[in-house]
RNA sequence: GGGUCCGUGGCUCAGCCUGGUUAGAGCGCUCGCCUGAUAAGCGAGAGGUCCGGGGUUCAAACCCCCGCGGACCCA
């Protein structure tokens, strides 16, 4: 017998120790199959996982399995990406270290190894975590970016890089971190809303005028080297007054109001176009605080980036913007850089030498005010950029760095993503095209430790060493070749010198570009290569700037073309409100909670619902709602089960009856439509398709109208086909969903399929079953949804007549075109009738007059005319009263159904039920009331279902004349005596009767 | 300022690609029903300007355009 209830803790827990003990997963391993390089896109090892890692890996999981099942021999190598600033930061704060410089006097080396350790404790933490979500990967064999395999493909592309000539040392204006040291990549930037001050100062020209900026980051004016304006843009030379004091300012002409915010009243006295000022000279606001400021020439300058925001005259510092520094180069301005790694201003900025940026922000504001070059200053609230992983506001910095030359392969980026297949299409058509439009290029070094060292060495004389392959270098373990021991390799320079290695280690976005070779260990190895590049990916919407791209761009470099064939693009989990999950808006939802909760398979199926590309808004409703849904398909189950083993039935059986034909005709069309969406990904389809054909056809339809069958004693050809039926209908449905629920339909199949056929070992050693269209009977399916209408409706006529189902009623007038007489028996049945006629319902019709229109015409003849037309029994089709011609819309003409009668619509027609109950049904109705309430006391006292009693009821027994034997037959009862109530007994009321009723094993 | 996506009862979502019955589920409320698969389930009531406007079409939640609102990304 199947547990009466489905309590997925226990059927999951046998199920994995199933797999475990029998090694399923190993032995599917080793089967041949189709080759199909899936690419798992390595998560980085917190340490935990949470919903979004957990979603990213069902996807993969549900994948595999189908392709598994569908013959394939999917590669499964799960990924981690293990190195970078997010380790180093936690290792950090576990160590109490707060700069750069704690970790050089703790050690390199100390440090390097605790970040190993690190990744490697959290890759085994999440292992486990996946592990227990039913993700069938090659957990014992992961592919690890730490490994010196796999580094070795960092290096292999790198040195491609340097042979096709995109490597490139370059001042370059970058992201950077203050707390980390370091440069970051645009994806390493986080925006975020933050306060600033915003404020206007009055550059001094030589000629004794003002020119008016605008900045939100005063401590980039100590660097300022000129002021740019828009050539086309129409300039205003302003006389402006306030207090005393007379002033000529210059500001873009459209933007003059910005003046109201220093001055009390101004007056143009000329316009003219940018252009004309180019040239101008002025005075740096501060170089009497900065001595170096002296030496150099202010001017201003020219550039169509230049918008009529503000006061559309724009402050130029080139070592603290990317805009500045390309228009710096175009003047040939000096980079004046005086802002050190850490964030402070170093010997060349004078006054402010030792000064954070931050602080510096007011000690500038103060002395402009001082200097009285400050018109305004005000506050503002707008999106910085953000280090992504310490938080720190970053800072744009002109410091020299290691590139590829993105920009020289964006055409061919292009081309090659269009011959990718995106899920959803605009993933790449519009998103990730979109992206690679504005790329820029990709500063691949970082200022750190914990990361693949870049392999370049380089001696005084100049020259440069790019080493392509780990075999060049001595080592012995994969910490060998981090840092500091890789530092300590030396190579002999054709000048007799001695080559050393730069400092820097890769942006670890590198890492996991190179994972579609990396993974398969190339070039080290080649013996997998013959795979790449991958069949399919999928992850989430953030990797567009991400994974997507990094892998494309690496790709690129070696082998000029796009590293993967289908990329399937999630969404996001957020919380109930649509917002993202975090720690501070305490919204989390861990995974381990809702497995808690529901179960692994439910958790599964939940995350499954929904299309994938879109976010996720967590629900816990919603979720518990698919443990319901589920919860049906086990009573459907057990429902099936409990005749077909008292009956020990086995599979081949004909199929003969037409809701037999039926509902497997539904079965194959679910499972083409299972078929389709698998093809497309839209794996949410056929989550959807499962339970619409579970809950809706098989439970809440079939069983029912095969119910009475499955009681019958004898082994009819009917029952048998119904068996035949469930068996089919369970044995594929599962089959089906065994990638999204692969425990229950493995639990399901132990124990209901093979119960009943042979089978393999495990259900995943079984195909995906493939549609037979055979089966798909259109006009079937047809009639059945009317013939189903008309029983809902039939129901619903019921229901306004007060009279329950369990009452058989005399007959039902169905009045159709349809052609549903096939059905008849079928409705009979369903509707507890004894009779259904497809017929035109004899109606009287009753015409009145439409008085509001007739009384002012007819006047006094009004009521006269109204007793002529209650004569009639048909709407003639002329009509004349006393000479008068009527026009139809005088006339209101209403049917009456007979007495005894209740209609119901429905879509194509209309059903009547005669409710009028004789005293032979009124005998069969209590016979059946008798019969549920002796089912009810025999389920309290819990007897198998195939028991028998021995029953009494206290009762005349000519309210059930001539239902004896239905009442015993049906409730399985030896004996039954209309005498005082013995054994378990029970008070009942039926309709106004009471009654005592009792029943007793029969021994 | 630009790009992408989203907008469907109070809430969470299907449906849109491929236009075609009366726009569907689930949650919650009220009333009823059914039950030897039922700690379950079913039906009815109530609740919808399918974000707004325009266009294409015999026909638009669906296709196109313009707005509005939200999210993400970019500047």
């Amino acid at each position: 017998m199947l547990p009466q209830r489905y309590s997925p803790k226990e059927i999951e827990a046998e199920v994995f120790k199933f797999w475990k003990d029998n090694k399923i997963y190993e032995k599917l391993k080793q089967r041949e199959g189709k080759k199909f390089y899936f690419l798992d896109g390595p998560p980085y090892t917190t340490g935990r996982i949470h919903l979004g890692t957990a979603w990213n890996k069902i996807i993969k999981d549900t994948v595999l399995r189908y392709l598994r099942m569908c013959g394939y021999s999917p590669t499964d190598t799960p990924g981690w990406d293990m190195h970078g600033l997010p380790i180093e930061v936690k290792v950090e704060q576990e160590l109490g270290f707060r700069t750069k410089r704690d970790i050089e006097n703790f050690g390199v080396e100390k440090f390097v190894k605790k970040c190993m350790e690190y990744a490697l404790r959290n890759k085994d933490a999440m292992t486990e975590q996946f592990r227990a979500l039913a993700v069938w990967m090659d957990w014992e064999n992961p592919y690890m970016t730490i490994k010196a395999e796999y580094m070795n493909s960092a290096w292999f592309t790198i040195k491609k890089a340097y042979e096709k000539g995109l490597l490139s040392k370059e001042v370059m204006v970058v992201n950077w971190c203050p707390r980390c040291e370091t440069a970051l990549a645009d994806a390493e930037v986080e925006y975020a809303e933050r306060e600033d001050p915003s404020i206007y100062v009055k550059f001094r020209t030589k000629d004794g005028r003002f020119i008016l900026v605008w900045t939100t980051t005063p401590w980039t004016i100590p660097a300022n080297m000129a002021v740019a304006v828009n050539p086309s843009l129409e300039y205003a030379l302003v006389r402006a007054y306030r207090n005393e004091v007379v002033e000529d300012v210059i500001i873009a002409k459209d933007l003059v109001q910005v003046l109201s915010k220093g001055y009390e009243r101004w007056e143009i006295l000329e316009v003219f176009p940018g252009r004309d000022l180019e040239g101008l000279e002025y005075e740096h606001p501060l170089s009497e605080e900065i001595p170096m400021q002296k030496k150099y020439n202010h001017k201003v300058i020219l550039a169509d980036f230049v918008s009529a925001e503000n006061t559309g005259c724009v402050h130029i510092a080139p070592a603290h913007g990317l805009e500045d520094f390309e228009i710096g180069k175009k003047y040939q301005l000096e980079v004046f850089n005086p802002v050190d790694e850490r964030g402070y201003f170093n010997d060349l900025a004078g006054k402010y030498a030792g000064m954070s940026i931050r602080e510096a922000n007011d000690a500038i504001i103060e002395d402009l005010y001082k200097k009285d070059l400050l018109l305004a200053k005000e506050r503002i609230f707008h999106r910085y950029g953000h280090c992504w992983r310490c938080k720190t506001p970053i800072i744009f910095r002109a410091t020299e760095q290691w590139f590829i030359k993105i920009s020289q392969l964006r055409e061919k980026m292009l081309e090659e993503i269009e011959k990718v297949r995106w899920v959803p299409e605009w993933a790449g058509s519009a998103r990730f095209r979109d992206w690679i439009m504005n790329a820029k290029d990709w500063c691949i070094s970082r200022q750190r430790y914990w990361g693949i060292p870049l392999p370049i060495w380089i001696c005084e004389c100049g020259r440069m060493k790019i080493v392509g392959s780990i075999n060049e270098i001595p080592w012995q373990s994969d910490l060998d070749l981090h840092r500091p021991r890789i530092d300590e390799i030396t190579f002999k320079c054709e000048c007799g010198k001695e080559m050393r290695r730069i400092k820097d280690v890769f942006d670890v976005w590198f890492d996991s570009g190179v994972a579609s070779w990396g993974s398969i260990g190339y070039p080290l190895s080649e013996e997998k290569f013959h795979l790449w590049p991958a069949d399919f990916i999928t992850e989430g919407h953030d990797q567009t700037r991400g994974w997507f791209y990094s892998q494309l761009g690496a790709s690129m470099i070696c082998f000029e073309r796009a590293p993967y064939k289908t990329v399937l693009m999630h969404g996001f989990t957020l919380d109930e409100m649509g917002r993202k999950m975090s720690k501070s808006l305490g919204n989390v939802v861990e995974p381990e909670e809702v497995v808690e909760q529901i179960g692994v398979d439910c958790f599964r199926l939940y995350v499954l619902s929904s299309a994938v590309w879109e976010d996720l808004k967590f629900s816990w409703d919603e979720a518990r709602n698919v443990l319901r849904n589920m919860n049906i398909l086990w009573n459907s189950v057990r429902f099936a089960y409990t005749y077909m083993s008292i009956d020990n039935f086995r599979a081949g059986s004909k199929i003969t009856t037409l809701e037999d034909k039926w509902i497997l005709s539904r079965l194959e069309n679910f499972n083409r439509e299972a078929v389709e969406a698998m093809e497309r990904y839209h794996l949410h389809r056929v989550v959807k398709a499962f339970f619409d054909f579970i809950i809706e056809d098989f439970s809440r339809w079939y069983i029912p109208l095969i119910r009475s069958r499955v009681w019958e004693e004898a082994e009819s050809e009917q029952k048998l086909s119904t068996y035949e039926t469930m068996l089919r209908v369970i044995d594929k449905s599962i089959r089906i969903i065994a990638p999204f629920a692969p425990l229950i339909a493995e639990w399901l199949y132990q124990n209901f399929v093979k119960k009943f056929r042979e089978g393999k070992e495990s259900v995943f050693m079984e195909s995906f079953p493939m549609p037979e269209g055979s089966w798909i009977d259109r006009d079937l399916k047809e009639k059945m949804r009317i013939a189903r209408e008309i029983v809902e409706a039939c129901n619903s006529a019921r229901n306004k007549a007060g009279i329950k189902l369990r009452w058989p009623l005399k007959e039902l007038i169905v009045e159709t075109e349809a052609e549903v007489r096939e059905m008849k028996d079928l409705i009979a049945r369903m509707c507890n009738v004894k009779n259904v006629k497809f017929e035109k319902i004899k109606k009287e019709i009753v015409i009145k007059p439409d008085y509001k229109k007739v009384g002012p015409v007819l006047k006094g003849k009004a009521k006269a005319f109204a007793e002529f037309l209650s004569t009639l029994r048909e709407l003639p089709a002329e009509l004349e009263f006393q000479g008068i011609k009527i026009p139809k819309d005088w006339l209101i003409v209403e049917e009456k159904i007979p007495d005894n009668f209740v209609s119901e619509d429905f879509s194509l027609g209309k059903v009547y039920l005669n409710v009028e109950i004789d005293e032979s049904l009124m005998k069969e109705a209590f016979a059946r009331e008798f019969v549920r309430r002796i089912q009810f006391m025999r389920k309290e006292l819990d007897l198998r279902v195939d028991e028998f009693i021995e029953t009494f009821i206290e009762a005349d027994p000519k309210i059930v004349e001539g239902w004896i034997d239905y009442i015993k037959n049906e409730t399985r009862s030896m004996k039954l005596s209309f005498s005082k109530a013995e054994g378990f007994v029970r008070e009942w009321e039926v309709e106004d009767l009471k009654v005592r009723i009792g029943i007793r094993r029969w021994t």
